[in-house]
DNA sequence: GGTCACCAACTAACCAGTTGGTTGTCGTCG
DNA sequence: CGACGACAACCAACTGGTTAGTTGGTGACC
């Protein structure tokens, strides 16, 4: 009956219910009417709650890395679109979240994820003459200090955006 | 019978329960059993499991808060041993996510916290002469930092720490 | 006698996952 | 052409296990 994206449509109202809920607080019942579809049509597809939840980050994970092109040389402008892209998907943070607290390990085995990582290090070692650990850690502390700042976005939207702009770039320093 | 320390022997065992499982994944018998405790013992003192949660980190934010004294002289030392108390309590890491994520908004109504957030942004302004905003900031970037590098410590652990040492006194340039 | 504690069983709801029966839409083959 | 099987989808009810919260009955200690 339904037009035949329905397993399009179970991953996005099941990103929806696990971003708000989590994995153990998601209801199935609840995920199949936010869909506008059938109970079993999700086991059909998704043969189990956890894999679906791992689909749906799988299905995600893609937006999260390519959303925000990676900028060796020009880390603090890279910093500023990560945070407008995280205000911008409020839901896509806590799914990250969410994730790394009740699939513990599971990203980490994501190639995507892993390539992602690496290529990002490996750009910055030939932009920036660092070895493996100082490009590793140089981009950890970056994307902690935008995860700080996403989580407490002062009311100034411009400034926080300056702030972590001028932050950044003395970390490159 | 067990000496009286009983609602003691609640918290911890639910601190450890609701790390590793969360909120909604936590189970009241699992608590009481880890505690030695019996199951009435925790409604006749904290009434429901939601309200065990927020006892839990309600007992456990002092900890949190003043394990590490704040010193706005010395913002790289103090990031320095927050990472320190950080990976030698794991637990308490995930307990604040948890919380997070599971009782949105109850943080920031702890008085303990709001104030404890209030005198370390006076402090930056007498150590400074920032303004509330940029000591907000500054704080929000140097918290971000430490969350960063705790959630993927180098394997050198020395290493780590200096190089979060020195990224802090570059933001604090 | 009141408080703290135990044990054990109970309830009432909830929830992941299943089953059976029905409809509509294809493409295929007789 | 038509009917037949395969498939996607629906609804509804069910199973079996789980789980927050309760109750009743017992002992110990102050």
């Amino acid at each position: 009956m339904m037009a035949a994206d329905t397993p399009r449509r179970i991953l996005d109202a099941a990103a929806d219910e696990f971003a708000e809920r989590g994995l153990a607080g998601a209801r199935v019942d609840r995920i199949a009417e936010r869909a506008g579809a059938n109970k079993q049509r999700i086991y059909a597809y998704f043969t189990s709650k956890d894999q679906l939840f791992d689909a749906v980050i799988e299905d995600r994970i893609e937006q999260l890395l390519d959303a925000v092109p990676f900028d060796a040389a020009d880390l603090p402008g890279y910093a500023v679109r990560i945070l407008d892209f995280n205000l911008a998907h409020p839901s896509l943070v806590r799914l990250l979240l969410w994730h790394n607290l009740e699939r513990p390990a599971v990203l980490a085995r994501l190639p995507q994820s892993v390539e992602s990582h690496a290529r990002k290090v490996a750009a910055l070692r030939a932009a920036r003459g660092d070895d493996d650990w100082a490009a590793d850690r140089l981009l950890a502390q970056v994307l902690g200090l935008v995860h700080g700042v996403t989580l407490a976005p002062g009311p100034d939207l411009d400034r926080t955006r300056a702030d972590l702009h001028r932050a950044v770039s003395r970390l490159v320093g």
